[in-house]
DNA sequence: TGACAATTTTAGACTTAACTTAATATATTA
DNA sequence: TAATATATTAAGTTAAGTCTAAAATTGTCA
């Protein structure tokens, strides 16, 4: 009968917080995911609470917070967002790290399943073409630092 | 002394909602808002003073609602993040255009300035190609199709 | 011109989200 | 087992965004 609806983006950064500290650390507590997020104790459990109750996560009062199947495919979703979309804006766009890795952490929680998988696919165009970096790709990337295209494009012409 | 911050993605939308009435009927009543944005006057209300308290609508008790120049530019860069976002999945990405505007309503609240500029460039340099529609792109939308590669990229070998 | 209709405004309340502090409870370990 | 670290709860705060219902204003037209 419950609606469960999408996660906020708050619980999205909680439950993907606890999947990444849960790659390096075998354990993870309240206090980890508290430290890694910048809040209190207190908030973490308030989260853990919400995403148990959605089955996302386990948690034994007192004990490590460990992810459901279901809790781990959808950090790994989310994860898989924000790194598709910080490799856009870096190999594509060409926008700086920081920069890339800030726009990835925002909008990773907004942007539909429709329109990552278009972004994966045109990733797996360019960084899985048989020969290098495409040449068009080079083309943007100076377009983009000089405001002029490289001979290539007109030469192309008429091809309408 | 006050800090200004950005608006929330309501008071954004609020703001496009004003000025695209605006484009179309010389005068912007608040129900006219009202019925564009499925709400009640009543919440037209509140979003209008907080929008005027930013000194980006002007509003005389029971009058016309009508933009600032600051409210102008700024809701123009919405309306010019929403096109770009529009444009890039429709045009780029080949997400059928009710997906593309459903999209790019709501990245548009969250792309940041640095970001946005990148995606513009990159549908100047696809968009403003001289000779129609680029190769490459091509490429891509049977890509995206058939996740076959035309023949055009095995061609153009090692060039590194 | 005066009353009715439409519109706008206010006041008050509700909901949800996200967080905090302070007090209490449980674990760990020296 | 007492001190320390960690976790939980309870209660409260802030903020955004909305609503309903009542009151105020404006517009219109008979």
């Amino acid at each position: 009968m419950k609606d469960k609806g999408r996660l906020t983006s708050s619980l999205e950064d909680y439950l993907e917080a606890i999947w990444l500290l849960s790659r390096e650390s075998k354990v993870v507590r309240v206090r980890d995911v508290a430290r890694y997020l910048g809040v209190t104790p207190a908030s973490v459990v308030s989260a853990v609470k919400v995403l148990a109750r959605r089955r996302l996560v386990e948690h034994e009062p007192y004990g490590y917070i460990s992810l459901t199947d279901k809790g781990v495919e959808q950090a790994t979703q989310i994860y898989k967002r924000h790194t598709i979309l910080a490799r856009f804006f870096r190999d594509i766009l060409g926008l700086d790290p920081n920069s890339a890795e800030r726009t990835a952490c925002i909008l990773e929680h907004h942007i539909s399943e429709k329109a990552l998988t278009r972004l994966t696919k045109f990733l797996e165009f360019v960084e899985e073409c048989p020969d290098a970096t495409p040449y068009w790709l080079k083309g943007l990337h100076h377009y983009m630092k000089t405001g002029k295209r490289s001979v290539i494009c007109p030469l192309r012409g008429k091809q309408r």
